[in-house]
DNA sequence: CTGAAAGCGCTTACAG
DNA sequence: CTGAAAGCGCTTACAG
């Protein structure tokens, strides 16, 4: 059982009152006897139930975070910087992951209701466009790289795909495979449109059999490499959904004797720090993920204060050229 | 303003306790108003309060996890399978990250205690040894790969570097480097003790200039690795304290020019899932993660039930041979 | 400066 | 089967 506010108030032989006056530094208060309470309170092991405080205050200092997927990388590392910047902002962090399930992104809400948190970061929300409509609560809610939703930050994924084309385009290449996340989802989308245009702009036809899903995974990249590579006329670049994809893409090439970035170039999307450490370490587009997670709470932050004067951000990717491309070979 | 249980009892025309008691299905309700109830409940949109509820009952459905870092993909995967079995029964988790920072470490536990959670797991804990001493709360806990702290699950680090170094010997390896943790914690010492005792079972001197220390990540691995490649007389094998050492010692090596395993073999430890993509994929000792996180939940569920009868558990990691570990060239 | 009282949203004996 | 009442641990006007 743990103590509470009248303990202290029964051991000090003053009011409940005056025991929370004091505790939350209450301006008209003895200062001596702030002291002694305070002192009290800290040698019974006094820890406040926020449970309680909550209750009565109707506010709550934790944000809901819900994240598609603890085992890619990239949400990590995005959680790190929401985390930071919300400690920062002293909330605290209610994550939880969806496991890329859009029944379970739908039933974490619930949860986020009951606990009646003050505000939640969707990362990868499934419910994309539909989630004005399906998530009509009246807790205040940014979405990260769901650029259709009012509140959001995003990196531009359009602008990525193109940077990653033209990067291509110009060491040679015209052979160029995607391979996508296998949903039709806004962040897919805008990858692809950005593929598509730069293609058209340099009039190279859009060969249908260049285009494959993934999973947005080591193994759907591992997958789709495979079927590449069985195609009579073989990629001589592959352009993927992101890195975890390209990771798998350039297992599968390696595993099957090709060399990287020697027979096929690959390049990635995200910016994880592993990529880097790859070898042949990755060429790939940089998402903002520091900017993307500082910008999020912060929106938020606005939100819960009642600023709804907040609109949407879209940052802008960087390209980073590695070891897993090269101009293409004569 | 969310909704509450009055003002159903209000449109209904029913007292709040009955509101209650159709809710969570009371047995002695008649059916018809306990639908009926339900439905206009759903109707208004109805989502119950947490705080309340478990402020009255004084429980809660909620466990705490702490884990070291979100950036290392191990507590990661621990994370994924601790919130599967957690839900399945019918738990959900605050997470919290204190990013190998025992002073966060420490502070994380106010966190827990303030909203009064059922039970907390913690992985990775930098109290070690001192944990029973310093957490001396009343909210059960168990660790994770903290042998010495009573109600634990832990892999058996001891008998992981056996197999480890055992293995490289095997191979013909006299010169095998340490790269350490750098912390003097009970799963860096466990690991260090197994690689002295083989050595020394086979007469093989230590040599501790071929015991450099990393940070349990890849940049750690990368100074290490360059550290030990400078030596006049250079290792032929390298064991590492994890996975992200590893990668940062492959890393490291390739781009000095160094063909791994020709020239020097590598081997890590925890099994993480991207070890099996890198090129050349990392020989490691897997730890039984999945099981790690399942006796977890189930042992703090026990303490959560009064079950003080539970003792920690060790498990057997297990070598995976893979392509970064060869026979010593002559 | 301090206490008594009301109330946050629930649950649950206690009567009926 | 159902309502009135008490209470979980807090905060905060309202008096004094």
């Amino acid at each position: 059982m743990p103590i509470s506010i009248k303990d202290i108030a029964n051991k000090a032989n003053v009011s409940p009152s005056t025991v929370s006056r004091a505790l939350n530094d209450y301006p008209r208060i003895s200062s001596e006897r702030k002291d002694q309470i305070k002192e009290l309170a800290k040698s019974m092991g006094y820890i406040p139930s926020q449970a309680a405080r909550n209750l009565v205050t109707q506010q709550s200092a934790t944000l809901g975070v819900a994240v598609a997927d603890y085992l890619d990388p990239f949400y990590m590392c995005l959680l790190a910087n929401i985390e930071e910047v919300a400690l920062a902002n002293d909330y605290d962090l209610f994550v939880s992951s969806f496991y890329r399930d859009r029944q379970r992104e739908e039933k974490l809400f619930d949860a986020f209701y009951q606990k009646r948190l003050a505000g939640i970061i969707v990362a990868g929300s499934l419910i994309d466009d539909g989630y004005l409509s399906q998530v009509n609560r009246s807790i205040p809610a940014v979405l990260v790289n769901c650029f259709s939703y009012p509140f959001s930050v995003s990196t531009d994924k359009f602008s990525g795909a193109k940077m990653a084309l033209e990067y291509l385009i110009g060491l040679g290449h015209r052979q160029i495979a995607y391979v996508s996340q296998g949903q039709n989802l806004n962040t897919e989308l805008l990858r692809f449109q950005g593929y598509r245009s730069v293609l058209s702009e340099h009039n190279i036809p859009i060969d249908e059999s260049l285009i494959v899903s993934g999973d947005s995974g080591v193994f759907g990249g591992i997958k789709a490499a495979n079927q590449l590579m069985a195609l009579p006329e073989k990629p001589s670049a592959i352009f993927c959904f992101n890195d975890m994809t390209a990771i798998g893409v350039l297992n599968a090439l390696q595993k099957q004797g090709y060399q990287v970035p020697r027979d096929c170039s690959v390049m990635g999307f995200d910016g994880l720090d592993i990529s880097a450490f790859y070898h042949p370490s990755l060429t790939t587009i940089q998402q903002p993920i520091y900017q993307l997670g500082y910008q999020a709470v912060e929106m938020l932050l606005d939100l819960i204060q009642g600023d709804d004067e907040v609109s949407s951000v879209i940052l802008e990717p960087e390209l980073i050229v590695r070891d897993s491309t090269a101009r293409i070979r004569e």
